[in-house]
DNA sequence: AGAATAATGTAGCGAGTGCTACAAGAGGAA
DNA sequence: TTCCTCTTGTAGCACTCGCTACATTATTCT
């Protein structure tokens, strides 16, 4: 009678886990991330881990959903809605902020994470799906007013933020910022 | 005196190891990428390997850069330069160019090694900056006419293709299909 | 209370990791 | 021939991997 059925007591500790293992993947990547590290950030031991999660996969799963969910709230902290300003100016400011160290190692995570579909395995093919429509769907309630479809609009201000990205990340931040320059000089 | 001193018999070897083993990197990605797996590849053993080449790291990086020379050479002969037409037509001939499973896995491989320097893991550095290196230098030949300056031109070129590939690998085609048509929309 | 269930620690298995010590074959140089 | 360097196989070391069997405690229900 005391226990709420909708919410069993022990998944509270459960998903106490989940941050500190979020910090480790976020510091070292998915490809570092084996049991007895993840357990040691948590404060835990490999055999809790797969006692709560089941595997490693569904693991490492899992903690990648909670990141993506974590990483639009903190978007929508951080940038309030554009009703006014240039694509060019929202462009430049998407990209400064999504470079700095703070988000920098979470876009790290979506291109390992993508690596891994574009190879065709399909392990973490939810996260990556989850991640792009959480980007896209608020850049369609946070970028400054457009024309024509928004939804496209949305999906080429993704693609061009992203892909300058990519060649920052790359090593090449000179063409990366000739790259934005050019995007939304209309 | 049967020996030609800049070029050591030995070395002709070794290097026959590098195609077979960079088919592995592209099927299997470089986090699976162990030694006793590439030897199999390669038809000889891990002992060799590490004789060859020192240390696991090294052969790695070197076959990654055996691999960014080939697909530059490789673009070189699937797409001739283009004296006329548009770049919404280039962009998208481009896109579907890299899409295709020819040239996916070498897309996976530069994102796998891009998220490692995000993350400020330089070991593989200069592998991605001379693939972005090799894109744009190309894009510059092969792309159609472009007014102002054609090195940001390319980057721009680059950067909206490689962020709708990277929608595109993440599974949403979609929104990779609209950025493209909005990118070079004028 | 006792019984049932959940949670956790200990120890370990079999496989795989990068790498190395050692010895032996191969081939040319003296 | 003997020597020397290059190349290669065998065997193994110390370690990590995901995961599990077993036992033990902690909690809750009756």
């Amino acid at each position: 009678m005391s226990k709420d059925a909708s919410a069993p007591k022990r998944r509270i500790d459960r998903d106490a886990l989940l941050p500190p293992m979020a910090q480790f993947l976020l510091e070292n990547g998915v490809h570092a991330a084996s049991l007895r590290p993840l357990a040691k950030a948590a404060g835990t031991s490999d055999r809790m881990l797969v006692y709560h999660f089941g595997s490693k996969d569904a693991l490492v799963e899992e903690v990648l959903m909670w990141l993506a969910d974590g990483v639009q709230a903190q978007l929508g902290l951080l940038v309030p809605a554009q009703r006014e300003g240039t694509l060019a100016s929202f462009a430049t400011m998407l990209f400064e902020l999504l470079r700095q160290p703070m988000l920098r190692p979470h876009l790290a995570l979506l291109m390992e994470v993508s690596a891994f579909c574009a190879r065709g395995q399909d392990d973490f093919r939810k996260v990556s799906e989850q991640v792009v429509d959480s980007y896209h769907s608020w850049l369609m309630d946070v970028m400054p007013p457009t024309h024509g479809d928004r939804t496209a609009a949305a999906a080429h201000m993704l693609a061009t933020v992203e892909g300058a990205l990519m060649q920052d990340m790359a090593g090449r931040e000179a063409f990366a910022r000739m790259a934005l320059d050019r995007a939304f000089a209309d």
